[in-house]
This record gives structure tokens, C-alpha cells and sequence, in this order.
RNA sequence: GACCCCAUAGCUCAGCUGGAUAGAGCAUCUGCCUUCUAAGCAGACGGUCACAGGUUCGAGUCCUGUUGGGGUCGCCA
């Protein structure tokens, strides 16, 4: 048991004792300029004490001071209660845990989580907004494994659909033969090209068609087409809202450009995809192929892993036989029409399409048959989606359905939100060219650690092998910082010249303070632990930093508990300064009391495991040296 | 139009389930390396917590409204 919840066991008894309460206190660290480690407000037991805030302050003060051992001494400053601790209370808790390797994480437990995060599709190169969602999903599983749960890590990779026969397509028709090897491009960036020339060629294509439907000349041999057509046309001369006309010209765009020549050869291709012709599965395979080959290596220098994959192109026709046993339940119902709806009104939410009238799926039918897939071969008692903050609504209707279902494992569904990351051009657009490619975002963030390293000159003589990987360890967890800092659910800015910084709040000045201990530790004589245990009192700093390393436990579990890894980087920061300021203020190895540099160097060496095990939950890799 | 999220220092962000005089970093300015890593430490400057009401002994935090920003409401995924 920690020192703050068997004070908080204390002061319970103490309440119970003289009022009768019986409630948990809530204890706050002692803001720095009153005396004290931990203040206890107590406004909320003045019904209960029938006095003043400060006389009751000073009874429960009295009482404690009898009754605790933790207590040294306590003040009364209005209606806040500040207790001292006891000194040697740190030391014994410094005595206890500071070879403790793993220090904070939690004890084992039975239940089961998964995290399913990346989901990329395979038609273009990761970008900064990936990255988010990579870091948080490999944090968040890092986080509960620390938790002490037994963690999948799952990546559900979007592999079919019209958007991949567009590379495919492109590919096709003005690629010329062209491959990783003959272009010397990375998988996933030769078939993103593609992607982009498809984009081009149709915008070439069916510019001018768009341009004359927008003038009112459309003409199609299809009567739907033409019947729609001339539909949004009449709307669009009657549309006096500015916003209202913008999105009758989208539909009369989107209409138009899927009726061009090579908006019909693509579907076409999916359909031929989707009834297995042979040719446009070989292609098909090899372009995913490349992709995967990108992506492996991306994620590689990430530091980011799966233990389970998932494809689309075998999930995406799951889902159909639980729409069926929901239509028996009567959870679902039937339109004329054939299609399958679910009624969420009674939730606040709407009427939503579960599929599709020709009996083909819609995305959430997947995503119902994909969560059912997941609990039969994992039998997870808790799901995490790591999914952006557009699909809030979409996550709030797929766990209504499962638990409208009836699934025992819905209440465990929880969707893992996250804000857009944007630049200070504002948002990242593909079309507009200002996305920031994953890769060449890693490179230059290694390129800025190589150039700061190389200039500080501390790691002169060490071999080009260990140097590359300290610049890409240093490169990464300055990124990883920078993004996991901020509260994932807020939407956050990146300014690629700001976030290159390594000073300040940053991941590289806590693999500073991190490299900082072990070189003094590497120095220090081998029979340090050998010397008498010290009895001087500590500093007020010293015990400061006692005090930031006791919260690690805690803050390990708030992090799972609000699924924010930026609690455990705030953390970090904490203590990262709380030991630099000790550093600053006393001496480890040119200490002359040898008890003394006992126990700084436990201290230390405490500080030492705390900030690489937190930097891990984060993804990070500790460095020896910087 | 309906619903959801956000708004804190010039900039980027903290502020735990309501508690004392709202905190960091960056930027600007001042100090500290012949001593264990100065990617550090100490200090200064900088705030009507978007606005207006309300609840409370106490509100940046909870409630209502207003303004501003973003998102969603596709038989797209």
C-alpha cells in the first residue's frame, strides 16, 4: 500500500470516529507554497462536525496526529487541513521499490482486451493523421498490458472496394509494366501514384461534361440517370442558400463524374473483382502486395506491431446472418423495398440502414459481423476501436445494435475517439497536396536529431550503427511525443517546424534526463550499495521527487481508465523535472558522504526505471546515452 | 435544419471525479558550465479561463442560453 491511500485509510477511520462518516476522503498534493505533502478540504464534514471549517480542520488534524503514524505534523489554513508526513516514510518507500523493476504496472488479470487500430486502406501512403492513430492504438495496448491485461493488438486493413480498383485501373492503363523495383518507389507510394493519376485522368475526363451539366446540358441514355440529373437541375434553379446550392452542384458533379468512361471501367472492375475473375484478382493481389511491403516497413520504423490481421475482402460479406437474427428477434425491421433498418429513436438517435434492399452489406453490417468474429476467436472481454472522432456516430449506433442483439460482450465495446491533426495551412487535404507523407515526415525528424546530436557532440566515437539507431530512436520519440502529449480526444495542431523542437516539454528532453541518470550510473563505484543507510533528512526537492514517483502507479491506471496517454506523458515531464532539479541541486557521484550517495543513487536509478517503463507505455525506447 | 465535440497566456498545450493566489513549454528578457551530460537549472514578462446568466460555502471544471470553430446526419468506408 502506498503512503497516500493508507493516509487516506487513516483519515476514513478518523471520520468514522468522530462523525460517524463512513466515505473515502479525497486527498490533494499540498500546493507548493503551504506546508504540507497532502491537504484534505473539509467543507464536505461540516454538516457532520456541527463547527466551523477551521475547528474542524484542527479536530480531524488533532485526531489524526493520535491516531496515523504517517503524520508528522499538520496546519489549518481556512477550510484545508494540510498533514506533513513523516520523513522517513519516503525513505522507507524509497527503500521499497527503487530496484522494483517494475515499479507501477499492474497486477495480472484474467480479462482479456483487444485493440484494433491502424485500419488503413490500401490505395495510398500513411500519413501524419495515421500516425495518431498508430501511436495512440500501440500506446493504448501498451497501456492495459501494463494494466495487466491480456492485450490483442488487431489491425483490420481495408483491402477491397472502388477506391482500390481506381489504383488498379490506373495502374493498368498508364503504368506501362511499372513496379517497386523498376520505379525504385516503395510499394505503397507507386500504387498511391496511381491513385492520383486515376484522380487526374477523371478530372480530365468528365471536367468538361461537369462543366455543361452545371450550365443545365446533360444528356444520358439512361432514363434514372437523366431523370435524377434533371431533378437536381430544377432544385438547383429554385436553391437560394449559398450552402444548399454548393451541395446540389457536389451531387450533379458526383452524378456526371460517375457516369464517365472511367468511372464505368472501374466499377466494372469491382464487380468483376467481387464475382473472382481470375485477372483482376492476380493484379489485384500483386498491387495489395506492394502496398503491405510499404506499410510493413512504415510501421516498422514506427514501432508499431499487430498480433492479428483482419481483411475487408473476408469480412466484408459477414454481418448478413446476424441481420437475420435480429429481424427474428425483431430488433431489425423490413421496408418494402427489402432493405433492413433498426429504429434508434428511443436512444436519441435515427432510423439507420443495416442492409442494403438487394441483400448486399452497407459498413456496419460488416462492423456487426466483424465484432461477433472478433469475440469467437478471442472470446475479448473488452474491444477497443482506435478510430477518429468523424465515426463518433457511427460507433454509438454499432454498439446500440450489438447490445439491442442481446451480446453479452457489447457493454465492453468502447470506441476510442480521436481528434483530426491539423496543420497550420489548416486541414490536411490529399486533393489540395497538403497531407504529410508518413515517411518523409520520419526521415526528416531523423535527419533533425542526426544534425542536433551531431552538433552537441556528446556521442563522438561511438560506432555509425549505434548512432543511426540513437537518431532514430531520438526522431521517433520526440514524433510519438509531440502527438501523445495532447488529450487524444481533442483535435490538435502540428506545426512540422515547431514539432522538430528537442527542447522543453518534449519527448527528447525526457530521454535526456533518462540518458543523464544512466551515465552517471555507468560511472558509479561498484560498491555503492554497500555503504550505511543514510540519516540526514531529505530535501524538500528530493522528497519532491519521491513524491512525482509515487503517482506512477496511479497514473498508469487513470491512463487505461480514460484510455489517455498523455496522462503517462505529463508524467513523464513531471518527473523528468522533478530529477533534474535534484540534479541541479545536490551531487550524486561527487557526493562525499557515502550514505548520502546511496541513496541519491537509488533515487536515481528509481527515476531511471520509471521514466523507461513510462516511456514505454508511450512506445518509446529509452536511450542509454544522448 | 437536427445532433455531437471543442473554446484557458502572443503560440502549442496541462488543469484528476467542483477546492487555496489558474500551471508548463515555446517565443522575449536575466542569471548559472575549469565540478556527475547546459537537449539542463533558476528567474522575469505574459490571463476579464469566448460571452451572459444559474446552481454551490466555493465554478476554468456542473446546468441553461449566445457567439465562434470543427464534425456527423450517404443504399461511401
Amino acid at each position: 500500500m502506498n503512503i497516500e491511500s493508507a493516509l487516506a485509510a487513516d483519515i476514513q477511520a478518523v471520520l468514522k470516529d468522530l462523525y460517524g462518516l463512513d466515505q473515502g476522503p479525497k486527498l490533494d498534493q499540498t500546493r507548493p507554497e503551504f506546508e504540507g505533502d497532502f491537504t484534505l478540504v473539509v467543507f464536505p464534514y461540516l454538516r457532520a462536525s456541527q463547527r466551523g471549517p477551521e475547528e474542524t480542520a484542527q479536530q480531524i488534524g488533532e485526531a489524526l496526529l493520535e491516531r496515523s503514524s504517517l503524520i508528522a505534523s499538520f496546519n489549518v489554513i481556512k477550510g484545508f487541513l494540510n498533514l506533513v508526513i513523516q520523513s522517513g516514510n519516503w525513505g522507507a518507500f524509497l527503500e521499497q521499490h527503487w530496484d522494483q523493476d517494475r515499479f507501477g504496472f499492474g497486477t495480472p488479470k484474467t480479462e482479456k482486451v483487444m485493440v484494433e487500430y491502424a485500419s488503413p486502406n490500401t490505395n495510398k501512403p500513411l500519413h501524419l493523421g495515421h500516425m495518431r492513430n498508430n501511436f495512440l492504438g500501440y500506446s493504448l495496448a501498451q497501456l492495459f498490458k501494463a494494466g495487466g491485461y491480456d492485450v490483442v493488438m488487431a489491425n483490420l486493413i481495408n483491402d477491397r472496394g472502388i477506391h482500390i480498383c481506381k489504383s488498379m485501373l490506373a495502374w493498368q492503363r498508364f503504368g506501362n509494366g511499372e513496379t517497386p523495383e523498376s520505379s525504385g518507389l516503395k510499394g505503397d507510394h507507386l500504387v498511391g501514384k496511381y491513385y492520383v493519376v486515376f484522380e487526374n485522368a477523371l478530372r480530365e475526363q468528365s471536367g468538361p461534361a461537369i462543366e455543361a451539366a452545371l450550365q443545365g446540358q446533360f444528356q444520358h441514355e439512361n432514363q434514372v440517370v437523366q431523370t435524377r440529373y434533371n431533378q437536381a437541375w430544377t432544385k438547383l434553379q429554385e436553391a437560394k442558400e449559398e450552402k444548399q446550392i454548393a451541395k446540389i452542384k457536389d451531387d450533379i458533379k458526383e452524378l456526371v463524374r460517375n457516369q464517365s468512361e472511367l468511372m464505368l471501367a472501374c466499377q466494372s472492375m469491382l464487380r468483376d473483382w467481387e464475382a473472382g475473375d481470375a485477372e483482376t484478382l492476380a493484379l489485384w493481389k500483386t498491387m495489395n502486395g506492394w502496398v503491405y511491403e510499404g506499410f510493413d516497413s512504415t510501421w516498422k520504423r514506427m514501432g508499431v506491431s499487430f498480433d492479428k490481421f483482419y481483411y475487408e475482402s473476408d469480412t466484408y460479406t459477414l454481418g448478413k446472418d446476424l441481420i437475420q437474427e435480429g429481424l427474428d428477434k425483431g430488433v431489425f425491421y423490413l421496408k418494402e423495398d427489402g432493405s433492413v433498418w433498426i429504429d434508434l429513436r428511443d436512444d436519441g438517435l435515427d432510423e439507420k440502414l443495416v442492409q442494403r434492399g438487394d441483400g448486399t452489406s452497407v459498413y456496419i453490417t460488416q462492423d456487426i459481423g466483424t465484432a461477433q468474429l472478433k469475440y469467437e476467436e478471442f472470446a475479448v472481454d473488452r474491444s477497443i476501436y482506435v478510430v477518429g472522432n468523424e465515426q463518433d456516430y457511427h460507433f454509438k449506433v454499432l454498439f446500440l445494435i450489438m447490445e439491442r442483439l442481446g451480446r453479452s460482450y457489447a457493454k465492453g465495446m468502447y470506441h476510442a475517439s480521436y481528434g483530426m491533426v491539423d496543420l497550420p495551412s489548416g486541414k490536411m487535404k490529399s486533393r489540395e497536396g497538403t497531407v504529410v507523407d508518413a515517411d518523409d515526415l520520419l526521415q526528416e525528424m531523423v535527419d533533425a536529431a542526426r544534425e542536433t546530436t551531431e552538433a552537441l557532440g556528446k556521442t563522438d566515437g561511438l560506432p555509425q550503427e549505434e548512432l543511426n539507431a540513437l537518431y532514430e530512436s531520438l526522431a521517433l520519440s520526440a514524433l510519438k511525443f509531440f502527438i501523445l502529449k495532447v488529450d487524444p480526444k481533442k483535435r490538435m495542431l502540428f506545426n512540422p517546424a515547431e514539432s522538430i523542437d528537442f527542447q522543453g516539454d518534449t519527448g527528447p528532453f525526457v530521454q535526456y534526463s533518462h540518458a543523464r541518470i544512466r551515465s552517471i550510473l555507468r560511472s558509479a563505484p561498484a560498491d555503492w550499495t554497500q555503504a550505511p543507510e543514510a540519516e540526514e533528512a531529505m530535501s524538500e526537492t528530493e522528497i519532491n521527487l519521491l513524491k512525482t514517483l509515487a503517482q506512477f502507479p496511479d497514473t498508469v491506471n487513470q491512463a487505461c481508465l480514460q484510455y489517455s496517454p498523455a496522462l503517462v506523458a505529463q508524467f513523464l515531464l513531471d518527473l523528468a523535472k522533478a530529477f533534474n532539479r535534484v540534479y541541479n541541486e545536490h551531487s550524486f557521484l561527487k557526493e562525499t558522504n557515502a550514505s548520502l550517495m546511496k541513496r541519491r543513487l537509488k533515487m536515481a536509478s528509481m527515476t531511471a526505471h520509471a521514466l523507461r517503463n513510462a516511456l514505454n507505455l508511450l512506445g518509446i525506447q529509452a536511450v542509454e546515452r544522448m
